[in-house]
DNA sequence: CCCTGAAAATTACCGGAGGTAACTTCGACC
DNA sequence: GGTCGAAGTTACCTCCGGTAATTTTCAGGG
């Protein structure tokens, strides 16, 4: 956003001796490093490596600029939730693709998206905890919401009309993706504190829950098929 | 500890008369007015009109008291947050009890504790929010893992066991009861925000959904015995 | 060639919220 | 009556998100 435009001239000369820190004022070098990716990419470090309860100080700080700087680049802290989320999101969409594309089974299908899930939340730890848990409070909400938009709605409403849009309306497809995307936040949210079990007994649990319910034996599966990798 | 065992349950809510501020100070009655419940209430109470986003000086201001004697009586903010989740687990169940003893089936028995859950969460939207997105950023898994110990894990694990006990560990019932809790949790926070269908489609799309999963046709469910509009 | 204005950054500040120490007042007991 | 503990309020501290004010440099025209 374009700054108000200050009107201020310099009347009184500061003294030139500034040792350590970088003066205040424009570069000499005359481009700045305020790119929204770097800023992105230099956010997701500090928070892997210094927890998901990283302030946008330290954030920014971490980036080599300061707050302002972050703010005209990223925007708020919800911004940067947002932006951080969909990077998240991308990774599972790349990291299911393959092996999404390549089961047969709409089952199989529902199981590579699991396995995608955990595994990205997996190796991006901190990263996960700061998308889902480091908003404001006020909007937790719609964070969620996005983040379940832009992941997997799309998905879960196919598998969803496989088998229900005939008969309910399609209303069915968005809870149900609202709640795959629930028992998938959660369940990981859980493992992540405390993993008494494996990933690959978290992606069974989890894709039997999903796919036949509490209640349901839907059709006999192929009895943990593991080394997903 | 007072001398008189007056039982002093003076109304504490606080008046649109302005109260002329108490001096500092040891109060000249006697007793406290610092009982734990009656800040529990209050809070429920200031949360319940004020807001989710309710800060605990507007708590304490609400009890009537001021935030040391909040603290002293709470906790901080993540205790109140324990508190009241714990009163809304008590409410749960209260409201799915008579429903889930009368069910027949085990679907209906899930049904009832996803109309409970859903039917006390409209009904106290505010606290919901508060317990659910109010705590600290850091402690919110922590509060979500208590809030599912206490009310569902029993239950849904009862429920799981009934078919996955004898051919899965049982470390299947637990994550099956993250998963139940998962789905509802975000499930009801979606609703909430834009409530497109009615609480009774909701009820409905969920328990098909946790019973019978995305690809399961396990029973032929009654067709929507209420009137659905 | 200087001077002025825009651009780009840093520093300083503000406001609010959680949480606690310090102070004040009242009752009770010696 | 004096002193000590109990009960509460006020004042304060710290941290953090977010923004305004300031400082410096670059670009261009008189």
């Amino acid at each position: 956003m374009p700054t108000a435009p200050t009107k201020q001239t310099a009347a009184t000369v500061a003294e030139p001796t500034r040792p350590a820190r970088r003066r205040p004022g424009r570069p000499q070098g005359g481009r700045a490093i305020a790119d929204r990716s770097q800023l992105l990419a230099a956010a997701e470090l500090v928070i892997s490596t210094n927890g998901p309860d990283a302030t946008m100080e330290a954030i920014a700080s971490g980036a080599g600029v300061t707050k302002p700087i972050l703010y005209r680049g990223v925007g708020d802290r919800d911004a940067l939730v947002a932006a951080l989320a969909e990077l998240l999101v991308d990774r599972i969409n790349t990291a299911s693709s393959v092996a999404y594309r390549r089961a047969r089974t709409p089952r199989a299908r529902m199981r590579s998206l699991v396995a995608a899930y955990i595994e990205v939340v997996e190796s991006n730890r901190n990263l996960y905890l700061f998308v889902t848990a480091g908003g404001s409070n006020v909007d937790r909400v719609g964070q969620a919401m996005h983040l379940a938009d832009r992941s997997a709605v799309p998905i879960s409403a196919e598998l969803a009309k496989q088998r229900a849009a005939t008969k309910q309306s399609p209303a069915v497809a968005l809870t149900w993706s609202y709640g795959l995307i629930g028992t998938l936040q959660f369940v990981t949210l859980w493992w992540l504190r405390d993993a008494t079990i494996t990933a690959d007994q978290l992606v069974d649990h989890v894709t039997e829950l999903l796919w036949s319910g509490v209640g349901g034996t839907s059709s006999p599966r192929p009895a943990s098929r593991k080394a997903v990798t």
